[in-house]
DNA sequence: CCACTAGCCCGCCATA
DNA sequence: TTTATGGCGGGCTAGT
């Protein structure tokens, strides 16, 4: 299976800690495959390159001197490129070398390359014209300059990563740790969950706190064009605790129940169930985050009966309890 | 942990 | 012909 040539920018404004974080993760891709499953690699693996302008060495914000492997005009078409965070300062004009990456990454794209971001790196890519009209999300500090510099993105400072256009070639995360939460995701996409977990684990990068949301993005999340289903969606917001919520939703969409599951799993990718599931999930993660309340409680907050369904919905969905959940937030947060 | 059931999912076919 | 929908029934599983 082909591996994936993925290109990885380094310019002086360029995160260095990120840039090397993500060579050596995705180098590592695939690499202990054949040692514990005993077979050759299924998923497939990258091939990370550090890409400057111009080839040569440069020195990054801190005086640190990075020597990147080649230059953009080397690889005028990866299979993928990754522009990681950029030190800039909110309201500055955009720096001049970022025209000729920028022109790079345009056409990469029109040649088919999958283009991520990561928190200010977006820039590039909404400078490169990619992003327009397109939803997208960067640093939370940078949003606003960023919808300033380019009014026709649609910047989701709140999301920590989005997929869209056309094939879902174009990626951006934004927000504290969303390299990471990157990772998993593309990992995911192209060498499987199993892959995913698995680097998870290595580098200590947490799939159940934010990167919960990055892996759900692939089927659930997406955005859509149909209204009814997002009325549906609308309405289980308030009413996902009721009892049976999904018959009300098909009987409130004034289609049939058989017509009504086959729009929302079109739109969604999820079925009805799964979606309310989710959500009932998802606001006890929060309960357990800010309050107080005992499990037993919270399952009865967001609409179980016995909170034995709550345990066993935890667990299916985030791979923890809802007690080790809370445990470990609270440490996380304890030391800050 | 297990058994029961309502609620839900989905293949299949008809319809428009 | 392709595409979206509704009805039926059997099977599954989330929830009790």
């Amino acid at each position: 299976m082909k591996a994936l040539t993925t290109a990885v920018i380094g310019l002086p404004v360029s995160g260095t800690s990120t840039i090397f974080s993500i060579l050596d993760i995705l180098s590592s891709v695939g690499r202990d495959w054949e040692m514990l499953h005993g077979a050759p690699p299924q998923p497939k693996t990258f091939i990370p390159t550090l890409l400057s302008n111009d080839g040569l060495a440069y020195c990054d914000i801190n005086g640190r001197k990075i020597t990147p492997d080649a230059s953009i005009k080397e690889m005028p078409s990866p299979d993928l490129i990754i522009v990681p965070d950029l030190h800039l300062a909110p309201g500055e004009p955009m720096p001049e070398e970022f025209g000729p990456v920028t022109q790079w990454i345009k056409l990469a794209h029109a040649d088919g390359a999958i283009i991520s971001s990561v928190c200010s790196g977006a820039v590039l890519l909404a400078a490169a014209g990619l992003l327009d009209d397109k939803e997208a999300t960067t640093h939370w500090g940078f949003s606003d300059a960023l919808s300033t510099l380019f009014p026709r993105v649609k910047v989701r400072k709140e999301r920590i990563l989005i997929p869209t256009g056309e094939g879902h070639r174009i990626i951006t995360a934004g927000g504290a740790s969303s390299w990471g939460d990157l990772m998993l995701y593309l990992i995911n996409r192209f060498s499987g969950p199993e892959e995913a977990r698995r680097i998870a684990k290595v580098y200590l990068l947490e799939p159940h706190l934010s990167g919960q949301l990055c892996f759900a993005s692939l089927t659930g999340n997406r955005q859509h064009e149909d209204n009814v289903v997002r009325d549906a969606q609308v309405w289980a917001a308030e009413h996902y605790s009721d009892t049976s919520p999904v018959s009300a939703m098909a009987s409130r969409s004034g289609l049939s129940e058989r017509g009504f599951l086959r729009r929302f799993k079109r739109a969604t990718g999820q079925s009805p169930s799964e979606y309310i599931q989710t959500l009932r999930v998802e606001e006890a993660k929060q309960l357990l985050e800010t309050t107080n309340l005992s499990v037993d409680e919270i399952a009865d907050e967001v609409g179980y009966s016995e909170p034995s369904s709550l345990r066993s919905a935890f667990r299916k969905n985030v791979g923890l309890s809802a007690r080790d959940y809370r445990r470990r937030w609270s440490g996380l947060t304890m030391a800050g």
